[in-house]
DNA sequence: CTTGACTCCGTAGCTAACTACGGAAGTAAG
DNA sequence: CTTACTTCCGTAGTTAGCTACGGAGTCAAG
């Protein structure tokens, strides 16, 4: 292996990936839908990979986390000139509201559950299991 | 249209999904995957439903509203002759607890969104937008 | 010069729960 | 009987984000 070279001309995709804690297959797929730029293969060699590149796939991964979809994450990295704060506020803020409304959802859900499994474990049943009996009556 | 043979003999395919507030296609697909039966159709006619089917349908979509999937849905209508209640408040306990995970995992989501557009909004920047430099960055 | 690992790339498959399509047959109204 | 709607049914497409596969090419070590 040549060290020298791997520093002038970057690594391979297989250590960009596992930098950045993904498998190879994934910065293919983000390469095929665009969402990364393919290197130049000089003289039909293999591709090499730089920083900017390593920053790019973490920067995807950490937006992922936060709720962000691969489309939005692709405007966000439009926006990532950092002269574009207002745009990018309003994405945050429009993917703030649907995690809000996600968990009240599951707020809602959950104290439904809750109040399912305890009627279950007072034994309070009259004639089958309450749970059975709440999702086949009209009332949920 | 005879009355008198839809009381007789059941409501149409098309009936059953309005009243359950589903598509007609919702429905097929149900039978199709085995979570509603195929009624038989006598004589080369047209598929008559009953009261069971409806009570079935919603049954599946009260199930669904509170997080189940139509693979987990086919066992608790397996589970619902009333008399496996251990079975069935195990699921929900199941249940619940992915709920509670899922809503831990959305409030940090939400604590992070909303210190970022509240920096944001704070106008607090150095260089460019807070937002971008967070996902940038190795901190998140 | 061979071996074996890695890379390249397009295409297909996976998950969940539908949704759309299309041709044939049943059915209701006039 | 015709017209128009509905039903039947299988198959394929949709969404998001990968994951797997396969055949060919690259490359470094021995």
């Amino acid at each position: 292996m040549l060290k020298q070279e791997a520093v002038k001309r970057g690594i391979r995709i297989s250590e960009l990936a596992s930098s950045a804690g993904v498998h190879v297959e994934t910065i293919r797929y983000y390469q095929a839908i665009g969402l990364m730029p393919r290197p130049d293969r000089e003289r039909g060699r293999i591709r090499r990979y730089g920083a900017e590149d390593l920053k790019r796939v973490r920067f995807i991964k950490r937006a992922q986390a936060l709720g962000f979809t691969l489309d939005e994450i692709a405007v966000l990295l439009g926006l990532s000139d950092g002269r574009h704060c207002a745009e990018t506020k309003a994405l945050a803020e429009k993917k703030l509201a649907l995690v809000e409304e996600r968990l009240n959802d599951l707020a809602a859900i959950r104290k439904v559950l809750k109040g399912l499994v305890n009627e279950c474990a007072k034994g309070s049943r009259r004639s089958g299991c309450p749970i059975i009996d709440a999702l086949a009556a009209c009332r949920t």
